[in-house]
DNA sequence: AGACTAAGTTTCAAATAGTGAAACCAAACG
DNA sequence: CGTTTGGTTTCACTATTTGAAACTTAGTCT
């Protein structure tokens, strides 16, 4: 069957539209999507109706191109606020970037890939939509493998099943067997490193924040360069970053429950 | 046929499903949902299920709550940058706030309601998520009034259906008759007043972001109070911030098309 | 013009997927 | 330990979805 996995009815057909809109990254006409899906003429058709009804997409009248629709914002407003953990480690990227002058990733898990739901940049000032929301792979960034290491093993094969495993640096684990022995790692010294394994020159040091029941919420890392230091010199900074991961997965624990009224 | 409109199929419901869960604010129970909802148990639970499992939910399994997922976060910020003005007019705001010092809003229309898509806050930086995404109501803000009195008569209708009038302040318009009225005052006047319709003391100047073929893309206002000027004096504004407003239009055209490969 | 082609929309019988009342299970309660 | 509350599963019934094919437009070519 197609590149996507298994959609289970009618409304994982319709997401699935929905991702491949996304997907473009411009405003689609629906021959373009026509032949990206494997879903019938007809079929397509009707989805793409459906969802443009609903406000998910929008359908230009001038052009016939359809783009994700404002509906979308909306939700995600409160995803965002709601279920990330942004809103709440917000302060805590702050200080975390305070202290150590570097570029700190918030992020968490996303159908087997990382999405980043806030940064702090060292330069320059926040810019959250533009730069939450971007996904990237699990096994070769610092926080992809860092949640990876906690996640229970079905969460675990379902995840792996999802990457593809791609050589992007002399030091990408491009293989599941490399991958599963430095999760084993990452579980024995606490921490992720990324050497340099998605970018060159890149690195980070990445932990997990972990519920009270030891599921993954997400992770926190602290990226450099190797032009201003070093792995070593980053990993002592490992026990601070757990020390504030370890506050943003209280904070969220006791947040999760205004006990309704 | 509960509170809301026509759900088209399971799609449809499922949408709904989605949007309820977002309307609490707050993860919720099974049951929490059930309340609110008139789908039969086995019907919502069945919806609850697919969401999930597409990850546009989750189940926190400790508590047995659901909240929005992480997956609406990533296509949201695809619908962000590529459907919404947003990221087109950010200069075009930053420029308008530096010129104004008055809070500019930036807003589209999203099922007959106001979503702010972004926002300049004279006092504090931005802060994209936590701003844009919310909410308001069409037909008594100037940003809603502004888009209402460009609309397609048949659209116009629908917005209108879905207006649910409330008398916010002694000034707002709280009917239909005396909304159709000033939207007719509006096309007159080429921008749109919000004289404390909608809270006392706030006042803002709107002009609609039309598309050369009249199409409404969305508005923009600059808002301020009784306390620092008077309508006149926002009124001066109205031809730079409808100059801006084409700039806007004109940009998000071009843009639209970098025609396929 | 008229004959082709490409792109989008509609039809309709067959099949599939969704429905929901009711039964069931498992904790929490008194 | 019987009962309630909250969640999950079953299963016959049905409505929705499906998709090949026919049909419209709207361009293009000769």
């Amino acid at each position: 069957m197609g590149a996507e996995g298994h959609a289970d009815g009618t409304v994982g057909k319709a997401l699935d539209v929905l991702d491949m809109v996304a997907g473009f990254g411009r405003p689609v006409r629906f021959s373009d999507l026509l032949v990206e899906a494997d879903y019938p003429k007809a079929t397509l058709y009707r989805l793409l109706q459906t969802l443009t009804h609903q406000g998910m997409l929008t359908l230009d009248p001038d052009t016939g191109t359809y783009a994700l629709g404002v509906r979308l914002v909306r939700l995600a407003h409160a995803a965002w606020a709601q279920s990330s953990l942004a809103p709440i480690a917000r302060p805590y990227l702050d200080e975390l970037a305070r202290k150590t002058g570097e570029t700190i990733h918030l992020a968490q898990m996303d159908q087997g890939q990382v999405l980043y739901v806030d940064k702090r940049n060292a330069a320059r000032p926040v810019e959250m939509f533009a730069q939450a929301g971007k996904v990237g792979p699990a096994y070769c960034t610092g926080v992809g493998k860092a949640m990876l290491a906690y996640l229970p093993p079905e969460a675990l094969e379902a995840a792996l099943a999802r990457q593809s495993f791609h050589r992007h640096t002399p030091h990408t684990l491009a293989s599941r067997e490399a991958l599963l022995a430095e999760l084993e790692a990452i579980r024995k010294r606490g921490h992720a490193w990324d050497a340099e394994e998605h970018e060159a020159g890149i690195i980070c040091c990445a932990v997990p924040i972990l519920s009270r029941s030891g599921r993954v919420m997400g992770a926190l890392s602290v990226t450099s360069t190797t032009a201003r230091t070093t792995l070593e010199a980053l990993g002592a900074q490992a026990p601070m970053v757990k020390d504030i991961a370890a506050k943003i997965a209280a904070e969220a624990e006791s947040w999760r429950f205004p006990e309704q009224v």
